[in-house]
DNA sequence: ACAGGCGAAACTTTATACAATCTGAGCCCG
DNA sequence: CGGGCTCAGATTGTATAAAGTTTCGCCTGT
């Protein structure tokens, strides 16, 4: 493949590092990385063509977000999260993406509100077509879109975290094989930051993150199957 | 059992790192390092006795926390939190902190209290010895022991980095040498959270922590201070 | 005297080589 | 025949060295 571009168009040195990020991010909320999946050093730098040092800096990013667990002479994991980091997950996601709406109100403009609608398209397409993990993905970018237009940094940042971690979950934890994120709740949510009505944002946004809550299987039997998972599948 | 010994006192590698890390960070509590400051990477490996890979790992953790800077080829720098930024970072922790006293409460043991009001003793000891760098510490420490006390690994991850960042802030911004955090407040927390009184808890919580960003001065006056600092500081 | 450009030094960045550690299989012994 | 041990293979952790980039100082030309 296109080997090192010694000057013409090295395309941002330290954006190599991102791109892996970035890859792996993707497969994780497209469904395609199981947790406990192994992520070698020296396969993911084949696969991206970059030397182990690079991916070395993008797994211990991604460790820090929390979606790969990097055990010490074992290597990098894709993480598996436990029921009480499910618990932990959204919890946090109900109490900061209400937040996260109020602003993105405020930030309300015609263009943003098309640039939803725009995701909304993408996600009922999606959906209609069948694919499973661009409605995942989907699912979760359309968080993460209105997190943007909150111009909120540091709630945008931790809810990048939390989504990536949800996306673990949900693989994990889900009972059927529901549509990944009811859309219908999207479209409310976007009329409803439409319309300026804080109130009805916030409660169609804490409701929809409950039905995915809802839609888990957490219970202490969970536990048991855990230990058993760990021990075995380690 | 653990603790074998590889070689002459290598005391354990990847704890390096996090000493490193440790190191860096409460330099910064402690208000010793001034934002702005760089940070050179053959400068604390000489310091701490590692090489430059262990030191690049360390400060590439604390900016993923957001209180060191990266720049392209020019190296690392102490963070220099915008006004925009402080609004955020207060915002986040006037929304995040009344949720975690909540938890600490259902986890409160008397041994938890006993901490906690240990901590206290601390904090007034070095008020009162007129150590102002300790008292700077111990009160950003009060509150990540209220989050550790509440057992949401969620919540205390986020709250580390926006302590760190307060720190920062409050050193960038304040207007004047008013004791760090009022003692005063933490003892009525921790009485609140005594009683199980959620209420009052959250309550003081949100007050200590407006008090503590109306002490800040956040106009658009400084934007342009901001500005000279930039062309000048850097 | 000042502005602009050239050159060297220092730094970060990246890659490679080495050392330590862990996993797994084969073998010996009970 | 089963269990424990040792050794080989592989993988990660660490350090060192080369490469690229930026910056600072100096010099020259106007």
């Amino acid at each position: 493949m296109a080997k090192t571009r010694p000057k013409s168009d090295a395309p941002d040195a330290s954006d190599r590092v991102s791109r892996i990020r970035e890859g792996v991010t993707a497969a994780i909320l497209e469904h395609r990385l199981l947790p406990g999946t192994k992520l070698g050093e020296d396969e993911i730098g084949d696969i991206y063509g970059a030397s182990r040092t690079l991916v070395r800096t993008a797994l211990q990013q991604l460790a820090h977000e929390g979606i790969v667990n990097i055990e010490k002479n074992r290597g990098a994991f894709v993480a598996r999260p436990t029921p009480a980091d499910a618990r932990e997950v959204f919890e946090a996601r109900r109490l900061i993406e209400p937040a996260i709406v109020d602003h993105a109100i405020d930030a309300a403009s015609p263009a943003w509100i098309n640039r939803l609608q725009r995701h909304l398209t993408e996600e009922r397409e999606a959906e209609l077509r069948g694919d499973a993990r661009a409605s995942v993905r989907l699912s979760g970018e359309f968080h993460r879109l209105v997190a943007e237009m909150s111009g909120h940094s540091i709630y945008l940042g931790f809810l990048k975290e939390l989504i990536a971690r949800s996306s673990l979950i949900i693989l994990l934890y889900r009972r059927h094989d529901t549509p990944a994120c009811g859309t219908d709740h999207h479209a409310g949510i976007v009329e409803a930051i439409g319309r300026r009505d804080g109130e009805a944002a916030r409660a169609l946004m804490l409701s929809h993150l409950q039905e995915i809550e809802a839609e888990l299987f957490l219970k202490e039997l969970d536990a048991a199957d855990r230990r058993l998972a760990d021990v075995l599948g380690a």
